[in-house]
DNA sequence: TCAATGCTTCGATTAGCATCGAACTATGAA
DNA sequence: TTCATAGTTCGATGCTAATCGAAGCATTGA
């Protein structure tokens, strides 16, 4: 009966936590590939083809083809205005999100995101490679310096495996644990690969929980010098 | 398992097409009624009480008591904020309500919208009234000018008896359909009462179409002055 | 005190939607 | 061609949430 732009729709399509995880993943104003979105989201990829057609008809973001691969980015400026409205309205009524409890804080300490290292622990990462130069972030993304890639020849990862997947080689990624980002891309999970076969680490099962050995933590601190 | 503001739990809030209703109608910053905010969404009571107790819950949404009633406004300018964004959003991507078919524009020329006449001639009607200066609008909300008051009692109003009810006398209410202002509140019921009283347009029956005789259009429009 | 009004709670029903397993298509690589 | 990877479609399942009727409070007015 009542006309006017459909408000309901819109935004039931950002209410839903799998999409919504989703879209501010591409809030970076990266481009990602379907099954990035569905690690992002949490989902299957069969769940994350699902919320993709959904906000692909209600154009919230746009498909671009490239190979075998659909990357998708938002469909405009106004979506991200958008999320980051409804992010200062969730912050301020104290919504967020479960926050693991203070019964495991070693979730928040180091876990896997996807298959790369999150948390404080990744952030630390992160920040210790910046340091060193190894890597460096501007507003294209983040890349490996030749001092970088010197290091991880040394460190005992194939670069050039790495690159010919299709992956892009490094990532940033946001985490809100700690609001800052930590290390995404093939690179990154090649840096956890490494941990656990140096055995500085290892995966407590059925969560995603990476636990450091305390030779392991200490090793890692050498690494990125704190 | 992510951390950080909960975009979707906001957002769903906003995604029921009945709390959107709400919502929109509370966007001209006046306190609504459970009861009216009911009548906006087009639901029942029972309804509009277990949708406010989410919003109010969310924090979208504060309750102020008064009486026997309880008025509602939103919690903040950000609100409204997102509100407007995402109505822009809708409108880019052409998420419009279904639009009244095109086999009756009856509906969009004159229905009720609860009790008092909407569509463009409700708009001609809210136009004309202040066009004669027998209200006047500004950003407090709509009032009767003493010339007004007098036009009220010749054409049958009993203005003393609406006033004795709680419900406001005017009161500015957006008409998608024409994206003007026609006018609600006790008053405005009233001359569409009056309407019928007269013999001058009758409801169509399962239906919220306004039918205006011949002679009761002629009268109609002698009566705002076009 | 009784009646009317405004709003909420309870309970039952219904519908929609997210989710995933399994199978299918399409693209690229060997 | 054959295999692997990326993504989709289909079908079944289960959960959540919207809806309304009926009954219950609470406030106001007589």
């Amino acid at each position: 009966m009542k006309e006017g732009p459909d408000i309901a729709r819109v935004a039931a399509l950002l209410g839903d936590p799998a999409r919504a995880n989703m879209l501010t993943a591409l809030m970076s104003g990266r481009a990602l590939t379907a099954a990035e979105l569905a690690q992002e989201a949490g989902v299957t990829p069969q769940t994350a083809s699902s919320h993709l057609a959904k906000l692909e008809a209600g154009q919230i973001v746009v498909p671009r083809k490239q190979g075998r691969h659909r990357y998708f980015t938002l469909s405009g400026p106004d979506i991200v205005e958008a999320l980051e409205v409804l992010m200062g309205i969730a912050n301020r009524v104290g919504h967020n999100r479960v926050r693991t409890g203070p019964k495991d804080p070693e979730l928040r300490r180091a876990r896997v995101c996807y298959d790369h290292l999150a948390g404080d622990m990744g952030v630390a990462l992160f920040d210790g490679l910046a340091k060193r130069k190894w890597i460096e972030s501007d507003l294209n993304g983040v890349a490996l310096t030749p001092a970088g890639i010197n290091f991880a020849s040394e460190f005992g990862i194939d670069l050039d495996g790495l690159r010919k997947k299709r992956r892009p080689l490094c990532r940033e990624c946001l985490d809100w644990s700690a609001r800052q980002s930590h290390l995404a891309g093939s690179f990154g999970a090649a840096l956890l690969d490494r941990f656990y076969d140096l055995g500085w680490a290892k995966r407590v099962p059925e969560s995603r929980i990476v636990r450091f050995s305390d030779a392991g933590k200490r090793q890692f601190h050498d690494l990125i010098g704190d």
